[in-house]
DNA sequence: CGCTTATGGTTCATTATTTGAACCTTAGCT
DNA sequence: AGCTAAGGTTCAAATAATGAACCATAAGCG
């Protein structure tokens, strides 16, 4: 692997930490040599992705992803596009609603609605969706082309709960129902007791970049309102998409790149 | 230097442009080779630092940092406990206040309050600020180990007025000034018109972390105004350093890591 | 329509950087 | 003091990065 890849995947392990962490951990759990791993933190620092705390010589994120992300969602505000249809989502729907996005071959969650039930799906912002195993990983594989599915289906998939699809084949057989009928279900792929439905946010040209997903307790969960959860889905992913690749082009979105040279 | 640094300062030109761009530019900016400059890029994408777009082939900074901002920030939330004392002060003063932070060497600016008034100083957001030409960045520096400040000394320094004091030599009575009085001062240091007052956001260690500033038209700007500024601004200050570091140590943060193991 | 130019992207022998075992240093503990 | 564990450093050996030259594609033009 390359250099730059063990560091950022590094800077990743770090990220997934719960606490600050010292240099002997860090090494351990990246599999790294402690001097390497410790020339990488050297590194990672001088550009203000890592911070060592002066007292506990512990380490930690850096403000530079801060930066970058105030200019990423300044000129690519893929969140601020979002999160009022994510929201209008969980308010219509009653149940949670999350986010995802793709990045670094993971979909991982980027916002979370809550549910105003008391009895509510609880998931975390940060958090990462197996594709097997979620309706979100479905939904966003679903529309990948077909060489990247083939690719992931070769991979080994863990298995959540007794529910979990971890069959190729029947893995494909869900990744086609979906695609028929637009937005895909997990019943209890990830979690005993949790039936989600997703739709995927699509660029132009159709490439998958996110999903919009439903988590609701399967006891109070219906087909009809899996249906209609579905259907939702599907109209908010859409919205979005409409929205942030769409007709206004204001100055510096992807929308107008094409024309303006 | 490092392949990881060459990487990170691609990154941060990439961040630095005012759009996307392609990868003969972004190799020319990086002084890199077109193969070399691929092959980052290939790099950052798979880890979503940054991201192709499909269309244009040109290169954005990717999502990867959204999540890493917002992991810090659930951490480590500067900007949180900053800003509102960053906007009461904006109204005390009723001039503009703005909060910057050290990373990755250098001094930038992660936070503005305007002032209400029509006739007001504009600072972006994401703006540098050079060590000797502003009041951010003789007060961030004049607290500094005397080693840093002898490094930073070396550098040539930029003329960007005909008021900018670049003399080694001025520069370092400045910085003696401003640790007499506790804050900095910049007479028309960056900008002709303007004076600006600020001082350090400090670790309890005493280190500097970032910087609270004051920056007023000079034409109605009196000396004594000036010394209620730099009060105000120490206050801010500290009350920011305190906050953040403080007592209350709710499970996360820095103050507390010593204690929990 | 074919020629030219510009850009993105790729290859592979050469070269420079990364690597890690062993070592030193410091801080907390008995 | 002596012990342990963690952070941090060194330098010969191993490995990955480099870049000149290459190909592919698309746009501009006489």
């Amino acid at each position: 692997m390359s250099t730059i890849g063990k560091a950022l995947a590094l800077l990743d392990t770090l990220s997934r930490l719960d606490k600050e962490a010292g240099l002997t951990d860090i090494a351990r759990l990246c599999a790294l040599d402690k001097a390497t791993a410790r020339r990488f933190l050297v590194e990672l620092e001088k550009h203000g992705f890592v911070e060592q705390d002066a007292d506990t010589r512990r380490y930690r994120i850096g403000s530079a992803p801060v930066r970058l992300a105030r200019i990423r969602e300044a000129r690519f505000p893929f969140l601020r596009v979002a999160i009022p249809f994510i929201k209008a989502l969980a308010e219509s729907s009653t149940e949670t609603v999350h986010l995802s996005e793709f990045s670094g071959g993971q979909l991982s969650t980027i916002h979370v609605e809550d549910s105003p039930r008391a009895h509510r799906i609880i998931v975390d912002v940060g958090s990462l969706l197996p594709f097997h195993a979620t309706a979100s990983g479905l939904a966003f594989l679903a529309f990948c082309p077909a060489a990247e599915i083939d690719k992931a289906l070769k991979k080994p998939f863990e298995k959540f709960t007794e529910h979990t699809v971890v069959e190729p084949q029947l893995v494909r057989g869900l990744l086609d129902e979906t695609r028929g009928r637009g937005f895909s279900i997990s019943h209890q792929g990830l979690e005993a007791g949790v039936i989600s439905t997703a739709a995927p946010i699509r660029t132009p040209s159709g490439r998958p970049i996110g999903c919009v997903a439903i988590a609701a307790p399967l006891s109070r969960t219906t087909k009809t309102a899996i249906n209609e959860f579905g259907a939702q889905a599907i109209a908010a992913a859409n919205a979005i998409s409409e929205k942030y690749y769409g007709s206004e082009r204001p100055a510096g979105t992807i929308a107008n790149i094409r024309r303006t040279d």
